[in-house]
Parts: C-alpha cells; sequence; structure tokens
RNA sequence: GCCGGGAUGGUGGAAUAGGUAGACACGCAAGACUUAAAAUCUUGUGGCCAUCUGGCCGUGCGGGUUCGAUUCCCGCUCCUGGUACCA
C-alpha cells in the first residue's frame, strides 16, 4: 500500500475493532474508570447531518485520550427512540412506527459506524425497547409507592407512610403534599373506606394522579408542551391550541427543588448552564399572607418576598384569571371589570410581549383589610399578575416594586413610603434599609421587620413563612401512542399498579394512531386493554409516558444493558459511578438535565444507587448552522449570473444545493443534473467561474444546505471529517458548516502519511536515535496536546498536529523515536489512519492498548531567546541572546544594537523595563 | 427589559496571571513540474505609503490605567443564546 488510501484502511480497521471487539468495556477495579457520555440522539427519518457528530467526535477523542491514559472507559451510544415525528408518520402512512424507528435506528447506526467511534456497541440501548422500558415503567412504579419526607429529607416508601396514618394521622407528618390535603386523625384514617385512603395517598405520592390546565390540541388530539405552541396554534401542523382542564399524571418534582438547586454547586457544568437551571427552579423566600375581605367571608391570600413592607401596601391585584376576581366585583364594577377580563383574556401571550409598557387594570369595587392595622384597601385586576405563580395575587407596594409603582401611577392609586431613603426616582426596592411609618416595625431593619411580621402572621393564624418555587411539578402523561404504557390500571376511578412480575405492561397494537372518536388516547382502540386480578378485570391507563421519561435514566442502563432482573446491577453502577464527561446540547439545560437529577436523586434515596448527581462535567457544544448557497437568475430567462456581476442585471436570488459548490464556486455539470429543468441554462462568468453568494441559516432540508458526513466520508474519509469538524473552531461556539478548509486537513493526513512512506511511497523507518529538533517537534505537539485535553480546546491541537508534521517533514524525520508517539499522538483524533502506521510499524495489538507518551520538558529547553526590543511600545529591533543572561548584561546588549542606538540619538533611555525571557523595552 | 456569550485579515480561527497581534488552515497571486488540467512543490499574502533601508495605521466604537492593552477599568454600538411582568 504506497498511497494514502483513506476507504481501504477505514474500512480494515473498523472490521477489526468489531471483530477484536475493541472497545467492549467490563468492570475492573484495578484501573481508574472514565464515563463519557453522548446526549443519545433521536433517531428521525432525515438521517445524520454533520452538525450531530460534532459533540460525539469530541467524546470519542477524550475517550480514546482516557483509553491511552489508562483509563477503563465506558463510553457507549443508543437511541432515544419514542417521539412524535414516528407517529406523525404513522398516522399518515398507517405504517408501524416501531417499524419506521427500526429503519432509522439502522441508518443512524450505519452512518455512526462509518465515523469509527470507539463505541461499545454491545450496550446500545433503545427506550422503545420493552426490555428497556420494562424498567422505565419500573421507576415509575417506585415512584408511585413513594413519598418524600420533609423531615428525613428523602423519600420514603408509602407504606411507612400509611403506618404513620394509622398511628396519628396526618398532623403531624412533615411531608410535600398537594395544598389542598385535609388533616385527619388516626381514628378518621381507620373509618376511611379504601377508596377515600386511596385518594388521600394521592395527594403524597410522587407521581400522582391530579386536575391540571394544559395546552389541549384537539386536531392532534394531545397535550402539548409550552414549547410545542405558537401564538395559540400547534407548532406541529398550525392547528388551534385550548386550555383546558384535564385529569394527567404528574411527577413530584417540586419536592426535589432545594436539592435540585443546592446540588448544583458542586457540578463542573458551564455558569450559564447552572444559572438557567436555578432560574428555572426559581426559589423565593417570603411569606404567605391572608387578607380578609371587607364585608364577605372570602379571604385573599398572597404571597410575598417583601412582607417587611406590609404598612406600604395600599391595593391588592388579582389575575384577570382567577375566580377570586370575578367573585368580588361590585355591581357598580361589574361592566368595567368584566370587560378587562375579558380583553385581558383575549390577548395573546405575543400582544402582552411586544407591550410591557401599557398599564391595564380594573376596580374590583371590593376592599380587603391588612391585618396589620386594619386599614380597607382596594382589591383590582391587573394582568402583571401571573395565575400560575404563587397564589395568582399580589400584595402592592407602589414605594417599594417597580410593576406596583407604575400601576399605582397610572391609577392615582397611593404611594406610601416605608423604607428609608429618597423617592426621587419613583420606587426603590431598599432592601437593607430601616423600616418606618410601619406601627412597631418602625425602625427595625428589613430582616428584622421579615422575623417579627412572619412569628405575628403565624400567631394571628393569618399567614406563615414560605418558601415558593417558580418550577411546576412536571406533567407525565401524554395522549399518545408511541410511548411507554403506564402500569396503572383503574378501579373504581382509582389508579392501581400492576404487578410487578406482569412487567413490561407491552404497548399495544392499534388499528389507527389517531384519538378515538370520542376523544379518548390511541390506546383506547386497542383491544383487551384490561388487566385482570383476583377480584375482576380493570381498564389500564389509556395515556402513554412522554418522551422525558425514557431519557431520565438511560445512564444508567449503559452500565448493565441486558440486565432482566433489575435496571442495572448496583456492582455496576457503583462501579461506573456519575458520568465524568457528558458532552451534548444547551437546549437540554431546563428539561432533559433537570428530570434525569430527579430521577437520580430519588434512585438514590430508595437505595437503588449510590450517587444523587448522574453528571458530573458537562460540555455543551455549539450547534453546527447551514451555510447555504446562492446562484442568481436574471428574471425571465434561464440565465444565471456570478455573484460579483449580479447587481448588473435583474436577478432573483436561488438557493443551490450546497453539495454541487465547491469553495463558492459552482460546478456547472452538477447543476445541469441536479435540475434537470434547467439542463439548457446559460451562465456568465466572472474569470470562468460560476461564484455562488452564500448565507448562514439553519440547517434544513428545503433550503438545500444539510451536509450528509457520508458524503464528506465518501470523498476524504472519516479521519478528515473527524478532524474539519473539530478544527473548524471551539467546540463550544456556534459555527456555520463550510467545506472551505477541508482540504487542507485531507493534505495534512496525507503529508502525515507520507512521513512513514518517504521514498517512493514505501514504509521506511530508522531506528537511529532523534535529533534534538525532531524531539522538540514532537514534544511541543505532546505538551499541547495534553494542555488541550484538559481544556477541551480541540481546534488548537489539530493546528499543533499541524505544525509537528510540518517541521517533521522539512527535517526529512522518519525516525521510530519520534514516528511511533506522533502515531499514538493522533490516535484519538484521527484513529484509522493512526492504526494502519502502528500497524506498520510492527506492532499487532491496536494502538488504543498503548500509552501515551510522556511529555518530557527537557526537549523544549532553549539556550537562546530571540528578544523583542520595544522603544516606547514600538518593536524596534530584535536581539538574539543566551537565556543565562541577567537583567543589566541584557539592557548593555540592548543598549548596544545598532538598531536600538539609531532609535535613540545617543541620549539614555529614561526608563528600561526588561522581563527576562520576554520582552525589552525601552523609554526615551 | 433582565441574564449569559461574542465582535481580531478576503474566510474559519490563534494568542489573554498585560509582554513580538494574525499561529494553523482556507482562499488568492506568482513560479516550478505537465502537451494541458488535476495533484504536488516553492514563494508571497492585514491595510496604506515607499525605489530600498523602512515608515504610518491596525483586534466593533469613545475614553482611562500602564513603560507596554486584543487582554484590565468606565461609557456605548451591533450580533447571538436564554428568559418573559415571578410579587
Amino acid at each position: 500500500m504506497a498511497e494514502y488510501n483513506f476507504r481501504e484502511i477505514e474500512q480494515k480497521w473498523q472490521q477489526i475493532w468489531k471483530e477484536k471487539g475493541t472497545f467492549k468495556a467490563a468492570v475492573d477495579p484495578k484501573r481508574p474508570k472514565f464515563y463519557s457520555l453522548d446526549m443519545f440522539p433521536y433517531p428521525s427519518g432525515a438521517g445524520l447531518h454533520v452538525g450531530h457528530p460534532l459533540g460525539y467526535i469530541a467524546s470519542d477523542i477524550i475517550s480514546r485520550f482516557k483509553l491511552l491514559k489508562g483509563f477503563n472507559v465506558l463510553h457507549p451510544m443508543g437511541y432515544d427512540s419514542f417521539g412524535l415525528p414516528a407517529e406523525q408518520y404513522a398516522i399518515q402512512t398507517g405504517q408501524h412506527p416501531a417499524l419506521t424507528t427500526e429503519q432509522n435506528i439502522s441508518r443512524y447506526t450505519e452512518q455512526l459506524k462509518n465515523i469509527g467511534f470507539a463505541f461499545d456497541w454491545d450496550r446500545e440501548v433503545r427506550t422503545s425497547d420493552p426490555a428497556y422500558y420494562k424498567w422505565t415503567q419500573w421507576i415509575f412504579m417506585q415512584l408511585f409507592s413513594s413519598y418524600y419526607d420533609l423531615e428525613a429529607n428523602k423519600a420514603l416508601p408509602i407504606s411507612s407512610l400509611v403506618a404513620r396514618f394509622e398511628q396519628e394521622g396526618n398532623a403531624r407528618v412533615k411531608a410535600v403534599c398537594d395544598e389542598d390535603t385535609p388533616a385527619f386523625t388516626a381514628a378518621q384514617w381507620k373509618a376511611f373506606s379504601t377508596n377515600e385512603q386511596q385518594q388521600l395517598l394521592l395527594h403524597y405520592r410522587l407521581t400522582f394522579l391530579a386536575e391540571t390546565t394544559v395546552n389541549w390540541c384537539g386536531a392532534l388530539g394531545t397535550v402539548l408542551s409550552n414549547d410545542e405552541v405558537k401564538d395559540g396554534f400547534s407548532e406541529r401542523g398550525g392547528h388551534p391550541v385550548e386550555r383546558k382542564k384535564m385529569m394527567q399524571w404528574s411527577m413530584r418534582i417540586t419536592a426535589y427543588a432545594d436539592r435540585l438547586l443546592k446540588g448544583l454547586d458542586q457540578l463542573a457544568w458551564s455558569e450559564p448552564i447552572k444559572e438557567m437551571q436555578r432560574n428555572w427552579i426559581g426559589k423565593s423566600i417570603g411569606a404567605e399572607v391572608v387578607f380578609a375581605v371587607k364585608g364577605s367571608n372570602q379571604k385573599i391570600q398572597v404571597f410575598t418576598t417583601r412582607v417587611d413592607t406590609i404598612y406600604g401596601v395600599t391595593y391588592l391585584a388579582l389575575a384577570p384569571e382567577s375566580d377570586l376576581a370575578a367573585e368580588l366585583i361590585t355591581d357598580a364594577q361589574r361592566a368595567t371589570a368584566e370587560a378587562y377580563i375579558q380583553q385581558a383574556k383575549n390577548r395573546s401571550e405575543r400582544d402582552r410581549m411586544s407591550d410591557v409598557k401599557t398599564i391595564s387594570g380594573a376596580f374590583t369595587g371590593a376592599y380587603a383589610i391588612n391585618p396589620f392595622n386594619g386599614e380597607e384597601i382596594p382589591v383590582w385586576i391587573a394582568d402583571y399578575v401571573l395565575a400560575g405563580y404563587g397564589t395568582g395575587a399580589v400584595m402592592a407596594v407602589p414605594a417599594h416594586d417597580e410593576r406596583d409603582y407604575n400601576f399605582a401611577t397610572h391609577f392615582g392609586l397611593e404611594i406610601r413610603q416605608v423604607i428609608e431613603g429618597s423617592m426621587e426616582n419613583g420606587s426603590f426596592p431598599g432592601k437593607g434599609g430601616i423600616v418606618i411609618n410601619s406601627g412597631n416595625l418602625t425602625g427595625l431593619t428589613m430582616k428584622e421587620a421579615m422575623t417579627q411580621s412572619i412569628a405575628f402572621l403565624e400567631e394571628q393564624g393569618i399567614g406563615r413563612g414560605k418558601v415558593q418555587y417558580r418550577m411546576r411539578d412536571a406533567i407525565f402523561t401524554r395522549q399518545r401512542y408511541w410511548g411507554e404504557p403506564l402500569p396503572v390500571y383503574f378501579k373504581d376511578g382509582l389508579p392501581y399498579l400492576i404487578e410487578e412480575k406482569d412487567l413490561p405492561l407491552v404497548l399495544p397494537e392499534v388499528d389507527k394512531y389517531l384519538p378515538t372518536e370520542d376523544g379518548a388516547p390511541p390506546l383506547g382502540r386497542a383491544k383487551d386493554w384490561t388487566y385482570t386480578t383476583e377480584t375482576g378485570t380493570y381498564p389500564l391507563e389509556l395515556s402513554t409516558m412522554p418522551g422525558w421519561a425514557g431519557s431520565s435514566w438511560y445512564f444508567f442502563r449503559y452500565m448493565d444493558p441486558s440486565n432482566t432482573h433489575s435496571f442495572a446491577d448496583k456492582d455496576k453502577t457503583d462501579y461506573w459511578g456519575a458520568v465524568d464527561l457528558y458532552i451534548g446540547g444547551s437546549e437540554h439545560a431546563t428539561g432533559h438535565l433537570l428530570y434525569s437529577r430527579f430521577w437520580t436523586k430519588f434512585l438514590y434515596d430508595i437505595g437503588a444507587v449510590s450517587i444523587d448527581e448522574p453528571f458530573q462535567k458537562m460540555i455543551n457544544q455549539g450547534m453546527i448552522q447551514g451555510r447555504s448557497n446562492f446562484v442568481y437568475r436574471i428574471k425571465g430567462s434561464n440565465t444565471f449570473v456570478s455573484l460579483g456581476l449580479k447587481d448588473t442585471y435583474d436577478t432573483s436570488a436561488m438557493h443551490v444545493d450546497v453539495n454541487i459548490v465547491h469553495n463558492d464556486q459552482l460546478n456547472l455539470e452538477k447543476f445541469k443534473a441536479w435540475r434537470p429543468d434547467l439542463a439548457n441554462a446559460e451562465f456568465i462568468l466572472e474569470d470562468g467561474k460560476y461564484h455562488c453568494g452564500a448565507e448562514v441559516e439553519k440547517m434544513s432540508k428545503s433550503k438545500y444546505n444539510v451536509v450528509n458526513p457520508d458524503d464528506i466520508i465518501e470523498r476524504y474519509g472519516a479521519d478528515t471529517l473527524r478532524l474539519y469538524e473539530m478544527f473548524l473552531g471551539p467546540l463550544e461556539q456556534f459555527k456555520p458548516w463550510n467545506t472551505n478548509g477541508i482540504d487542507g486537513v485531507y493534505k495534512f493526513l496525507r503529508k502525515l502519511w507520507n512521513l512513514y512512506h518517504p521514498q517512493n511511497g514505501a514504509f521506511t523507518v530508522s531506528d537511529l536515535p532523534a535529533s534534538k529538533e525532531e524531539l522538540k517537534a514532537l514534544h511541543k505537539a505532546i505538551k499541547k496536546m495534553e494542555e488541550d485535553m484538559a481544556n477541551f480546546s480541540f481546534n488548537t491541537s489539530v493546528s499543533s498536529f499541524m505544525i509537528c508534521v510540518n517541521e517533521l517533514t522539512s527535517l526529512g524525520c522518519n525516525k521510530r523515536e519520534v514516528l511511533e508517539p506522533l502515531a499514538i499522538l493522533i490516535s484519538p483524533y484521527a484513529p484509522h489512519i493512526a492504526e494502519e502506521l502502528w500497524a506498520l510499524l510492527g506492532h499487532g495489538e491496536s494502538i488504543t492498548k498503548a500509552r501515551f507518551p510522556a511529555f518530557q520538558e527537557a526537549h523544549l529547553v532553549e539556550s537562546n531567546f530571540e528578544y523583542p526590543v520595544m522603544i516606547n511600545g514600538k518593536l524596534r529591533a530584535k536581539l538574539d541572546l543566551p537565556l543565562t543572561l541577567t537583567v543589566p548584561e541584557i539592557e548593555k546588549a540592548a543598549l548596544a544594537d545598532a538598531q536600538v542606538q539609531k532609535w535613540l540619538e545617543d541620549k539614555a533611555p529614561k526608563k528600561v523595563i526588561i522581563v527576562p525571557g520576554k520582552i525589552v523595552n525601552l523609554v526615551v
């Protein structure tokens, strides 16, 4: 083999890796472990595009680097294979989603294998596989059978809660439960019917059935997330969406809010991502205050973080959606207030967003009583109050809250200052100031006033200190077919778990993947979708789990993928522990990453695993955007003008397939083949070439800018693709895909190959000792690679390889002493060529079993340094001096230099700055 | 609005405990080889001025600190990601 034949080499080594099981991982307590994980893909019908492998290549490089460093590496891949696209496709074609999914997975797998990843394919998981989702269902059952105990600060079995109820009722139980949970004694509990008891337990279970308001899309027959709704219409298909109350399964993730918040401090994630999670959880510490309504039995409950300003309350504001608001309206105000409510409801989110400055509201006519001073304060309706947060009601303190201030100013309401400070610039929060005009709170600091008022509220039974989270409990059901069935049946309208021995509860066959005629989910079409116990046969739950169920624990399954008696052996999860490096997109910041952390903490609580944070270190790769190319057609003709000339004609731009454009030059023959209808097109060229325009857009089929990695591999090979994707720029940066620089990377690999094949392409290496320069070139690269691996700076490593190979080429180096470590160095990036060279060097074992070359500082030590000599901050001369010189000696040498003297004009410098080994600067 | 990230040649990007700006690569130009093209190799390539030695300008804009600023500070502009009145 004389030439660098990437096709032959890459196929050969991918085959050998597969046959020898090179990347099979196994528990080995003697070696340190390294768990390197990619966010697994949803296998879409479009196949993999060049953006997908970016993160996978980075994690593959780290994995292979860790192998060379002697780690036992777990580096798996799998598929998040439940999802809406397959179901939509099924609705359109009648093809079973399992079939489509299977086909898509085969395509993805083939594409991934072509890139030569060091995945242990034996560990592949698929969330839609019954052997996998058996355990997703199992985890659901554990959640159903648990409650969150606030004293133990962890999840405990619901059976121990029942035991406590039997002994003492629920008065002293400190547990996370629904707000409306009634109090009962032990005697009452025992007197309840089974149904009543079950009903009560639902208030405590970590997964529970409750009425929630959801985005219901009748046309799709399903509930959509906020993300999936745009301007009141579904993102897919544009069908109308309405807010509707429905019985839904929820996960009590709020029970873990505080631990999810605190856990972030320990994680090596980027600050922006942690910050996003903190904001999402949104912890506020404050108090709940109950206001009585004058002349009514109604109470208004508000949540406030500033109870210290309670004497400054001059009105209450209710959300327009609140039922209470409607009830409080007096006859005198009815017309205006109800009109306002109606108007607020009609305002779309979009309107509210673009119209933040408009202040609107309506007076209800009702008055509330301030419990601290008995004052009567007006109750208003305002759309700046959100129904979904806190209690949907606020106590307004215009003097110390900007929104309240604007509202009060607009409607001429009183503004009463209760914190010391100047009101010249409108309201001010006054945190840390002294409380004034506030009865017996006057003179206290904010903190003291808070403590004292909360004590007063609790004493009077009209409020309490409260921690409020922005985060809601997570809705856990979808009215869809292609998801995990819930292992739940209904008896007397109450949910019960099926028995564990009956898992997995396999998704039934249906005739159509649409909702039933009476609006039930697709599973309503399944025959015999029932569960039989000793007491009878009962209907099973018709909803399925949401997309995030299966992805919330897959990282554990990789550790023990074919286990049939548990989701993973404890021995194995203990050995592999947390993920050491997780690479994926930042779009999962608040969804997947939060749910996974929640489930891991839960599994930790029940003793199923020994870690309570799944992902120790995370890197978020930037999305690869598409780069579209354009041709310019003269309007009404079949003539196309090159970019530089387009303005001299009346043209319209047209997307052209980026795959027939190279370096922004159009291949005319391919263009005609691409668009047979334009086969007779004429071209007006520049310098004999057709230059295309370019623009950065999202990668999409309709913009003809999708680049398939297979095409790149076909043309340049997988090693080039891998190197090039890394060379493109910093991993975390968003960047458009373009192939403009790929030739340089390909050229580099051929140069590398030629180092080992110096004469007439024959493999030759010399066993002579390497020269000083050769070793220096090598060790510079070793040093750089070590540093770059620590910083995840992949692009600069590729540069340093290029520099090294360029230097070795000009030195004519073909010494084994240099070329062996060089092959190892490059092997994480370009594994195929490295394996081939390693084999040619006479090694029988895979290069992945080699050890990373040790960096030796001695090879980089210089005796001389070329000092830049700056005069008044400008570079004027260079001086090659031994590094052993002292500062005075350097100064003497610098002043003696002819160039320097010319600039000094015989004057002595005012100041001399010398940094040995760096710079000489003279000030004149 | 708020919270992140960013702005460096024709292009992708290097270099920040403050110390020679533009590594590496693409593109472009010239040359060699070739009947020719491709490939390969050599040289040049931030801008302006200059016959040359060389000079001036230059890291989004305006200031500041410093012997010295792409890097630090203050004030802006624009791009980009997230988020949406959270009481």
